[in-house]
DNA sequence: CTAACGTACAACCAAATGGTTGTAGATGGC
DNA sequence: GCCATCTACAACCATTTGGTTGTACGTTAG
C-alpha cells in the first residue's frame, strides 16, 4: 500500500459525516440522494463526501435506473486495518506478540515480562 | 470515543511524515530537533506535525534536560483499532465475532467456519 | 413530448492545513 | 556571566477542504 493510498483511507475517515455515510451504505441501498436527505447540508456536498470515500476505496457506486447506489467495499475495513497493522509492527515490532495472542497459551502474553525484542 | 477524538485521530493518521514521525518514537529517545533533522522541512514544521499527533493522543512529550523527548503512547494502536472496531461493528454487526475471539477457546477462533453470524 | 427526478460538475467562498520566517524563553556548557 | 542549543509560538502565505449555488445532462413517469 502506497503512501498516497493510506492518505487517502484515513483521511476519508477522520469526518463523522463521511463515516456516517459508510454506516449507512453497507447493503448498498442507499442513492446519493436518499443520503443526502440525511444530513443538515446540500446534496452537493454529500456528493463530495461520496467522491472522497469513492477515491479512498472504501465505496463503489452502481447505477439503478438514474439512482446511484453507494455500497461499502467489503475489504474496506480489512485495507483500514491493514494499514494500521504496517504502522504497528514498525512500531513494536510486534508481529510475534500477535502471533502469540493467536497462537500460545494466555500466561504467555504478560507485555511486562521477556526481553525487549 | 467522542467523533471529535477520532477526527483528530484518523486526521494524524492521514500524513505520511506524521507516520513516520510516529515510526521513530516507539522507544522515546529522539527529541523534536533531532525529528525534524530526518525531514526537508523546517523545525517548526515538525513542531506543527508533532503537536498534531500529541492533540491526536498518539504521542507525549517529556522533557529531558533542554530537549523534550517524544514518545508514541503505548494505548495509541489500541484506540485507533478500536475505532475501527467501531466502525467494523456499525457495519456488520460484528459484535458477537469479537467477542467469541475474546472468550472462546482457539479452536473455536477459525474464521473460515462458522455461520454468518 | 414534457415535466420531474437524480446526478454530475463548475465556480465561488470561508476556514483549515501545511509550510515558512522571526522572535523570545529555558536550559546546559564553558 | 555568556553563548549556543532546544523549544515555543506568533505572523504570514499558498493550497486544500468543506460548504454553497447554479447549470447541464440522462432517465423515468405521465
Amino acid at each position: 500500500m502506497t503512501d498516497e493510498t493510506v492518505d487517502r483511507l484515513f483521511h476519508a475517515l477522520a469526518d463523522a459525516t463521511r463515516r456516517d455515510i459508510l454506516r449507512r451504505c453497507v447493503r448498498g441501498e442507499m442513492s446519493v440522494s436518499r443520503l443526502a436527505e440525511a444530513y443538515p447540508m446540500s446534496f452537493a456536498a454529500v456528493q463530495k463526501h461520496v467522491a472522497v470515500l469513492e477515491r479512498a476505496g472504501l465505496v463503489t457506486k452502481q447505477r439503478r435506473g438514474r439512482e446511484q447506489l453507494v455500497r461499502m467495499d467489503p475489504d474496506a475495513v480489512g485495507r483500514a486495518r491493514q494499514a494500521l497493522d504496517e504502522l504497528e509492527t514498525a512500531w513494536r515490532g510486534r508481529v510475534d506478540r500477535m502471533s502469540r495472542l493467536l497462537a500460545q497459551d494466555p500466561e504467555e502474553n504478560d507485555p511486562t515480562e521477556g526481553p525487549d525484542r
